[in-house]
DNA sequence: CACACGTGGGC
DNA sequence: TGCCCAAGTGT
């Protein structure tokens, strides 16, 4: 059965399949249109089982639009802290913002004004206006591109940006406009339990429907070109204490890499001197008593950094290098820091590593 | 359009 | 191990 013929048919088996199958997420016992925002945001580019406690914790400590909206930045990251893409939790904030201050706190109810927002583009609106609102709109994300290129063997190469609109003419075409929101989720779910790049094409509602099925060519799409590997960096990261015992960071500047984010002092080894020299002239600090703490690989999506770390002691307990300033060590635990500072954080404190544990 | 932007899990 | 992937957006 062609999907097109009988879309009535396909709408139903997904809708079906959708609520009884559904499985029982935190967001999912909302439909607070700010809740569902703030999921949408969380998932993007990252998996639901990572989502979960950033979510909860979330929600319980920003419950309403007005307390993020008021919230520290600082604070903010801190909560965002290890989930990667931190421009999101900045845009999120912003976004929330502009409603409670130009939308009297109520979410857009459309496209044009709710694509407005920061970090809501065209996934997120529809996320939003289709799950909070139970408006027609199409929410195309990879899991979509991919469920409906077997179901109608669509072999546009998905990151191809102009590819999703070819997507989004599905969308709709097909929704179901009594209930958009478990459509649109319905067809997620699909992807990100069944129809995975592996699929399980035995348990799936649609499979009549499925065109790539019919063909035995599902593991063969959606068509996607390669992604080139990212540049290895290697840097020294050095953990810096004065007399006092207290920490030595800066926060990193506020676009870029892992933006407003707090780090020890860190430099990049481009040349063959030390990275005791490399600190010194990089950053005028002079420090003494170095001695390793942990090496390792921290692979980004478009770089890695090859890690070296250091702890180590100022030698003339006066020069601070600019930007830079000292913490207790309670103000370190505070600070938001990315994950590799955090390892190097851990291990100064009796932490153990991989290789430790066994 | 192409690339920057995090992190962790799966095989 | 290295590579691919995961509910995208901003520039």
């Amino acid at each position: 059965m062609h999907i097109l013929e009988n879309k009535e048919g396909f709408r139903h088996s997904l809708l079906h399949w959708y609520r009884t199958e559904k499985r029982d997420l935190p967001w999912r016992r909302t439909s607070n249109p700010y809740y569902i925002w703030v999921s949408e945001v969380m998932l993007q580019q990252t998996r639901v089982d990572t989502v979960i406690p950033y979510y909860e914790r979330f929600i319980a400590k920003y419950p309403t639009m007005e307390k993020l909206a008021e919230a520290e930045e600082n604070e903010l990251l801190k909560m965002w802290e290890g989930l990667g893409y931190y421009s999101r939790a900045r845009n999120l904030q912003a976004g929330v913002r502009e409603v409670v201050a130009n939308y009297e706190g109520n979410v857009p109810t459309n496209r044009k004004e709710i694509s407005t927002l920061k970090g809501v583009g065209p996934y997120t609106a529809g996320a939003v206006l289709s799950i909070a609102f139970g408006i027609p709109e199409h929410a195309v994300d990879g899991n979509v591109m991919r469920v409906l290129s077997r179901i109608l063997l669509i072999e546009e190469d998905i990151t191809i940006p102009r590819t999703k609109r070819i997507f989004e003419d599905v969308v709709m075409d097909l929704i179901d406009k009594q209930d958009p929101s478990s459509f649109n989720q319905g067809l997620m779910e699909l992807g990100a339990t069944i129809c995975t790049p592996k699929p399980k094409c035995l348990l799936c509602p649609v499979r009549e429907y499925c065109q790539a099925y019919d063909e035995g060519r599902q593991e063969e799409l959606p068509v996607r070109t390669r992604k080139k590997r990212g540049k290895v960096i290697p840097v020294a990261i050095f953990s810096v204490q004065n007399e006092q015992g207290e920490w030595l960071l800066r926060q990193r500047p506020e676009n870029g890499l892992l933006a407003n984010l707090w780090e020890f002092p860190m430099v990049e080894l481009t040349t063959n001197e030390s990275a005791e020299e490399t600190l010194f002239k990089q950053l005028g600090l002079k420090v003494d008593a170095v001695s390793d703490i942990m090496s390792f690989k921290h692979i980004f999506t478009h770089l890695t950094w090859e890690v070296k770390s250091y702890c180590a002691v100022l030698k003339n307990g006066k020069r601070v290098p600019d930007g830079y300033k000292f913490f207790t060590a309670t103000e370190v635990e505070e600070l938001p820091k990315p994950v590799p500072v955090v390892k190097v954080w851990d291990m100064i404190n009796g932490g153990e590593n991989e290789n430790d544990k066994k």
